[in-house]
DNA sequence: GATAATAGTTCCATTATGCGGAACGGTGTT
DNA sequence: AACACCGTTCCGCATAATGGAACTATTATC
């Protein structure tokens, strides 16, 4: 389809999937992209409602979708609607459990949490999302993938930010012409050139900040986490607070101990993973 | 490869998948075979590890973890062993969140939770394996041992075997002979026949127990949900808690609780399902 | 309740796609 | 240096996905 599989794509970042473009890895590909048109959608679908959103053929698709059920990554409801199948979660939980990365920086961002003692994020970027790795909560039962694993766009929240000032420039340019600039609240950065502008000060300072931009009554103070190798990733961690109780000052008195912990996780990558075992 | 296709397979149990079997559903099959050799594995695997695992050629299997690391369903760590990646993650969050057995089982697991004090588990059976879908924790430690999308052994706990009751006779003895009895605690099920008996003992009083038979120390009673439809499923809740604090008798207390919940949740099914929207 | 319209499933010849043997390139080991 | 090992790339071949069309089931309309 389309013209050529085109060059080899040095090495995608972050999380490591596909730029979120339109060119499919094949029949692997064509199947995630079904999954992919399931997830996205806000209200369930049925087959034919997959068949518009999908440039497949009916038969093609419904072999894809009859293959994706057979593996337990869709599953029908009685409306004969489609959902994402339990199979997921069962890979989730081991995605989860066994994630380098994750793992290095859970004690830190517990300290964190100690410290602070309000909830902390630790999210990675993939294309223009950040997806949430994990989170210590104040004092709340920890619903394990709901909130982890979640995405949340990047240019409106502070780990989002503050991952996209780890990105090199050319890098950053790219990506950001793929950002939609929705306006959440009142607060939300506008367009590319605010969001540059941002960049441009976090880079400068070492700290991100969402002063309501995603979520009314939400703020949030975050610092960068930028790979240690040459396999790049950027990620970052945050504290954040409902804005009644966490003022600005807060915020800031904050920063220090943020870009702090994010360093600790950065040296921790360096010499914990280093060795070739 | 093998024989042939086999027979249309009328429609498969639990959570729609294979069957633990060998069989693979072409393309798509083998690709997620390879994400089970990874995630199955206790020790990080490198690419000839992978290779030992798995039946294919070099050049076949090479392709193949290029395309799922492509798609972010592999993630390779700095050592160059490879992991699940956090696509995973993202889909799951979706699958759990919207998944529709769990919506309406959440409030009523919830009132079972606050009846008893203890640790309420939501499980549903996926060939010889308990996948869990839901949990409520009583509050006391933070630590995660059983989270959310994990999976246990059915023979050898609450919610397992109750689930496994559920299932017609046919069925069951498909099942068990897939199981490996593999001893836990001095209290596991030793075979075949033991469970067998057991189940017989559940089918007549609605109460599944796990007298620690799979981890010493914790104890738990439970009982069985059956699919309201012909589309079937078989999953179960249960009550657990540390042996030192629950005794027999309390969770012979929670016996008819236990059962009320599970019938709810199957009645809310029906009605809250029912209607072709 | 009959008929039309829509949704979902199956079939099968075609060929694009994944397959896999073999050859290549890199890294560390005796 | 030569060897052994691990990972990557190549390319002719055949399998497995494709997709148009025919068929069945379900829902809407008169």
């Amino acid at each position: 389809m389309s013209e050529k599989p085109k060059s080899p794509d040095k090495m995608t970042f972050a999380a490591g999937g596909k730029s979120s473009g339109k060119q499919e890895t094949g029949t692997l590909g064509k199947a995630i992209s079904v999954l992919d048109i399931i997830a996205n959608s806000s209200e369930p679908l049925r087959f034919t409602d997959v068949l518009q959103h999908s440039d497949q053929p009916r038969g093609t698709l419904h072999r894809q979708i009859s293959n994706l059920i057979e593996e337990g990554f869709i599953t029908v409801n009685r409306d004969n609607s489609y959902g994402l199948g339990l199979r997921l979660l069962q890979f989730a939980s081991k995605a989860w459990a066994g994630n380098e990365f994750r793992n290095v920086a859970a004690p830190h961002i517990q300290k964190l949490h100690e410290a602070t003692g309000e909830t902390v994020h630790l999210g990675i970027l993939r294309d223009v999302e950040v997806i949430y790795l994990d989170k210590i909560e104040s004092r709340q039962n920890i619903r394990m993938v709901s909130q982890i694993g979640n995405t949340a766009p990047a240019f409106c929240t502070g780990v989002g930010k503050a991952a996209l000032s780890g990105l090199p420039d050319d890098e950053l340019r790219e990506r950001i012409k793929r950002i939609e600039f929705r306006r959440y609240t009142a607060n939300t950065l506008a367009d590319a050139d605010a969001l540059l502008a941002e960049i441009g000060t976090i880079r400068n300072t070492g700290n991100a900040y969402d002063r309501e931009e995603h979520e009314m009554g939400i703020a949030c103070v975050a610092a960068p986490i930028l790979s240690p190798t040459d396999r790049l990733f950027v990620a970052s961690i945050s504290v954040t607070g409902p804005a009644y109780r966490v003022t600005p000052e807060m915020l800031v008195s904050w920063a220090g101990i943020t870009r702090d912990t994010a360093s600790a996780i950065m040296s921790d990558m360096k010499t914990q993973l280093s060795p070739r075992s």
